[in-house]
This record gives C-alpha cells, structure tokens and sequence, in this order.
DNA sequence: GTGCGCATCAACGTATACGTTATTGGACGC
DNA sequence: GCGTCCAATAACGTATACGTTGATGCGCAC
C-alpha cells in the first residue's frame, strides 16, 4: 500500500481495451431488464459465459455487482437465481422512490435551472404528449417516461442521489412494463410531468416537490392497485 | 418433509465454512472504516491477498463489493484507491440522508410501535446519555449514536431504504470519526434522539419526522461547518 | 412399495497460470 | 542538462485447473 503525495490526476486516455466484465455486466443486466432471463429463473455461470465467449472469471464478477443492483441473488453453490419482486419489494420501492425523488426535485429547483438545463425532461414531456396522440404507443410513452425520471436525477446534481434512485427505478423495471398495458392511460401521469417542469422553471421548490411527490404517491397506488386486483405474487 | 432451517446450537456440526470472499470483505471493511486504510491510499490485490491468507479471486471480488458501497474505487490496471470524501461528497451524503432518514421515521412511526420494539433505540439513548455523564466519553458516544441510527434504519420495515442508509452512513464513518474531536459535546444531539424516540412512542408520525429531519439537518451543518473551518478538502 | 444410504456428478469457490498493458528507469541523442 | 525512446517489469484482467460440496439417482434392505 503506498500513499501518494498527491492523487493522481484524472488524465483521459486515447482508447481502452473494453473490459469484458463490463461487457457482460451491461449484457446480463439488459437481458434481465427485458425480461429475457424472467424472474426465479435459474442461471448457471458457465451457461452465461458461454454464451457471451467469456470466462467464469468476468460473468462471476459481474452477477456479484448485479446482486448489489438487487437484480438477482447468489445462491452459493446453487448458481444465481434473477429476483423475483413480491407486492411487498414494490412497497418498498415506492417508498424509497417516494423519498428520493421529491428530493431530487427540490435540489433541481434550488438551483434554478433555465430551459436548456431542462432540455432533456421537457423532450421527455413532449415525446409523452406525442406518445398519447391518436394511436397511444404505450412503449413510446413508457421509454419517455424512463428517459424523464432518469435525467432528472441526473440533473440534481447528487451522483449518490441519483445512483440510488436508478437503482431501485431499474429494480421495478420490469413490473412496470408488465403494469403498462393494465394501468389506464397515462395522461393525467404526463400532465403532472410537464406540470413540475413548470413549477422547477418558475422557481417554486416546494411546489415542484409537492407536486412530484403526489405524482409518485399516485403512480405506487395505481402499480400496487393492479398487483392487487390481479393477485400477482411475484413479477 | 423439511429439515430446520436452523443447525443444532451444540457444535455437533461442523458450521458451515464461510466464504473466503465473505471474511475478505468483511475485513477489509472494518479496516477502512478504521482508518487503517487511509483514503487516498493505494491497494494491491496481490498485498491483500497475502495478507488475508487468500488468493486474488476472492480478493477481487471484494473489491468490487467495496467499490459498488462507495468505499474505493477500481482504476483498471491500477489497483484500487481508498476513497476520499471531498466536502462536495459530503453535502451529498447528507443530502441523501436528510431525504431517507426521516422517511424511515415516519414508517416506523406509522407501525405504532411500543418500548419493547424501540428497545434497541431506547438503549442507545440511555448509552449516549451514559457517555456524557462526567468525564464524556466521545467515542462511546458515537457508538451509542451509530447504533441508534442503524437500528433505526432496520426497524423502519423497508429493507432496501434501511441498506441505503447504512450504506450512506458508512461512507461517512471515517468523517464523523474524524470531527468527533471537533465538535461541540453532543447534548443537544442525544436530547434530540431521545425526543426522536418519544414522538414515534406518542404515535405523532409528523413530529417524529420534522423532528428527526431538524436533527439531521444540524448534524449536517455542524459537520460542513468544521470542514470549512478547518480547510479539510479531503477526509 | 418405501425409505435409507452410498456413489456419482455437476457446479461452484478458490487457486494459479498466462497474456496484456501501463509505468518506470536508463541510455542515447541533442 | 534535458527530453525522448525503449526495454524491463509489475500488476492487472482473463482463462483455466483443482478441490469441495450439495444434489441426484440407483440399489438394497425392510
């Protein structure tokens, strides 16, 4: 172990060999997002790496940070299992994202951004409302939706903020695009986005918080009201 | 027919032998949450292999655990890196906190739980309390305070929200350590929790949340006060 | 027919080997 | 003296080998 005077300064480098564990990670955790690996599904490690030409070695390395992702669990011995997530983990979720979120907004909203900050949410919006023009396109409307939450804990400007929210937003991923096509269409969702764009624009923090703590408040009980009426266990 | 999930108290049978990984993360946690790693420091896996009767493989596994909590950072071709907190990465960490911390009150408030259920809370009050009578005892104090706050965390009901704060709590450990010296005695703090614990026994969610807020959000300006103060760029 | 026990095996957990890459030190030219 | 280039080397990233463990299936006893 040695201690430099100073850190090392992060310097860019031309090109670098693609680390295959990365690859793997980023493969795997489509895959399990798209529902290809389906939950409670049963992966065995030299299944994986065969199939992505690696070695157990980065496929290994990989489940260990999807476990931490909550994506899937190692059973040891046993091989990984992919997280199934029972009405309770989506109680779970709702409330961190409930917690969380509101805050992001409220630290986006401090720091009042102008229009071009806000692109990429009001691109969101728009490609909601366009989404829900004539022939819905709920997959559309849902990538929008993604794509709105996502840049939004971006642009709060806390990566630790940001990186937990991603966490348990990819964590319900799945459920989501299941719920799609059972919630009623999302209108009255796209309008409350659009509406805490406005309230961050006109610098009204604790509007925008308010607002999207109720957007998120509604969207849990609508999810939790589907899993309920439909007896889903496990999704 | 099931067996019990749990193994006879007697050693009859040999306990299950835990993995390498598991000892190697474990203790090489504890060490840099000791200190014993100073941030800024550089690892190599083949010393920490040595040095724990291990090979890489673990190791490396380790570390990636270690590097998805925040705690060090992987440079490819470089080892690894003990992280350092800048004060920016404390706002973060309280920022963080000040939104999940009282989220978790007021969910374990809404149980309506009794003295036997906050025992573990309880306790912890009366240990800060204990700390500062006579001669104060600091880090007996931060104990009891840690403890607290993790039990907290854990009885909130919600297993994902109670991981991101340890989580969250562990980077900063170092931190907190480190300016205990610094800081005024905490009275007001251990009189804070035990307000804490007496709204969530009075049911009043609402109070038990500002409450807990208002206290974290003083423990987060007296701590970026003193980095000011004291010109700390790195901890 | 049922249940227990042993053998075989599949898959993991860990160790180790191998190739690659970035760094470092020295020599050479200017 | 200083900068550049090259070679040696250290450390990682990946592959593979090895031992261990839990499971599965078959046979035998009852």
């Amino acid at each position: 172990m040695t201690v430099p005077d100073r850190l090392p300064e992060s310097d860019q480098r031309p090109a670098r060999a693609p680390r295959s564990t990365e690859t793997v990670y980023a493969r795997l955790k489509q895959q399990i997002l798209d529902n290809r690996y389906p939950p409670g599904a049963q992966i065995l490690e030299s299944e994986v790496a065969t199939e992505l030409n690696a070695s157990r070695t980065p496929v290994r390395e990989a489940f260990v940070r999807l476990q931490q992702d909550g994506l899937l669990e190692i059973v040891p011995r046993h091989g990984v299992r992919i997280s199934a997530l029972s009405p309770d983990d989506m109680r779970e979720i709702y409330e961190v994202l409930m917690s969380l979120e509101p805050t992001a907004v409220e630290l986006l909203a401090a720091r009042r951004p102008d229009r071009t900050e806000l692109a990429s949410l009001i691109e969101a919006c728009d490609a909601m409302e366009a989404a829900l023009q004539g022939e819905p396109d709920l997959h559309a409307w849902a990538a929008a939706d993604e794509s709105f939450h996502l840049n939004l804990a971006r642009l709060c400007g806390n990566k630790r903020l940001a990186a937990m929210i991603m966490q348990v937003w990819d964590q319900a991923h799945r459920a989501r695009m299941f719920t799609l096509s059972l919630r009623p269409l999302p209108i009255k969702s796209t309008a409350e986005h659009r509406a805490v764009v406005e309230a961050i624009l006109a610098g009204n923090c604790e509007r925008a918080r308010d607002l999207y703590f109720i957007h998120r408040k509604r969207g849990g009980h609508e999810l939790t009201a589907i899993i309920e009426r439909h007896g889903i266990q496990r999704l």
